[in-house]
DNA sequence: GGTATTCTTCTTGTATACAAGACCATTGAG
DNA sequence: CTCAATGGTCTTGTATACAAGAAGAATACC
């Protein structure tokens, strides 16, 4: 493989491109609705145009951006009501996972890795003068511990599912991380995330899998109440993970 | 384009390419497991690697084939709990779905076209002595019904996650057709489902959304009772459409 | 002056060339 | 006879060349 002016050496040139296409979508350079020419993306990512072209499959397949009948792809435009629809999906299958943990059971090893993540989130937020680094930090954690329970329910199936399910990265639980600049009451809503978050790992513990179900159903509701509440103050909505895809006001 | 042997001279090489080995791998003419190499499906595609290798990476995000960590990829190997995890999962999205379209309220138009497809499988359904035709084409209405029902949700975003859920050939609904040769009683299978069906329906119009959920679900449940059945009338496996993805016995 | 048309340019879809790594077999040594 | 090393072949990942189509601009015609 021809590597001239490459900077990691040890990644593919597709992955690359991936990375550094997703990168550009979510961070808002490219826009929602703007088409994507191949050229530039070569320009960009310092990759030819094969290993693009890759990226650019990938992330139709992905939901990310849409094919343009007339040949190439333009970057998604989310509506608000599809972030809302995103968030219930994902909501329907954590909850799908949640019961299939519960009804199955699961691991001693698995359900100590889960707790370990509970605990750290717990030390995390135990502070009451959160910083934004904190924030950034709990999406992390956040992140880790809902690929966890996806886990937990043991089939490669659902975990497969249930990561798509949040492909749009409203749908992450990210999507409700507001920064406590703009609403003092952001430790609340994680203290309250935190709590279903045990509740959670309890129900499956006991083998409840009804209640698992409704618990991480409530957690989406949760996520969307705020989700809603940050986009109603306008301000605050950049501080939205990928906020940069949703085309508001008109249309 | 460079346009030599060209059958279809109106499709692009690459959903040529794409549709050449979905049907090569559902039809088992791959076995699971099996390295898939891009020249031998040049070779039976007839098109040149560049779409073949994006046929391969859109396959790889639909869920059938995965790739090898020395590069390539290979036919993916389901197991029956794969299979039945499928189906739950597609339960559970179809549940939601249907919800959706009962809290929202859907259009007159939808509505119509979707009660227009119940009447069409009643009709196909109503004799009692069904052949392998009549089957197949329940096959075909079956799916359009599924595909009405993700549509009444009037969300694009469910719509999208509601079809992926189905990427399985086994959760899809043709997953619990079975030849009436070897089980008498699946004109009675189909009579059931067609119940749900009509009760799901029933229920969107009348605005219930936790029984449409609670339809769907069951439904799903069904289809897995139903699929277990084949599954251990060995003989019948074979008409089980996709069977030749599930790796049974050892492993 | 406005509209239709043609020409140019750009962009994508496809094919192919090339190089790096993987797999396999053969061969040589212990 | 067994095991390891080495060579060759095959396969993939990447780059690039080429042709068909689309978008846009300039020009000619009404």
């Amino acid at each position: 493989m021809t590597r001239e002016h490459d900077a990691d050496r040890s990644v593919s040139q597709t992955v690359k491109a991936l990375l550094s296409l997703r990168d550009l979508i979510l961070s808002g350079a490219l826009r929602p609705g703007e088409r994507i020419s191949e050229l530039s993306m070569v320009e960009r990512t310092g990759v030819s145009r094969t290993p693009v072209r890759m990226a650019l499959v990938r992330l139709e397949e992905e939901g990310l951006i849409e094919a343009i009948p007339s040949g190439g792809f333009a970057v998604k435009a989310f509506t608000e009501a599809d972030i809302f629809d995103a968030i219930e999906v994902r909501g329907a299958m954590e909850g799908l996972v949640a019961r299939a943990a519960a009804e199955r059971g699961v691991s001693r090893s698995a359900l100590a890795a889960i707790r370990d993540c509970l605990a750290e989130i717990d030390e995390l937020i135990e502070p009451h003068d959160l910083t934004l680094d904190h924030f950034s930090d709990y999406v992390r954690l956040n992140a880790r511990f809902h690929a966890l329970l996806h886990e937990l329910s043991g089939s490669p199936v659902m975990i497969r599912q249930a990561e798509r399910a949040g492909a749009l990265p409203f749908a992450s639980p990210s999507g409700f991380v507001i920064a406590q600049s703009s609403l003092p009451q952001a430790r609340t809503i994680l203290v309250v995330a935190q709590d279903q978050h045990r509740c959670v790992v309890e129900a499956i513990e006991s083998r409840e899998g009804e209640r698992a179900d409704a618990i991480m159903r409530e957690h989406a509701r949760l996520a969307r109440r705020n989700l809603q509440l940050a986009l109603e103050n306008q301000s605050t909505l950049d501080l939205v993970a990928g906020s940069s895809l949703i085309r508001r006001g008109r249309r």
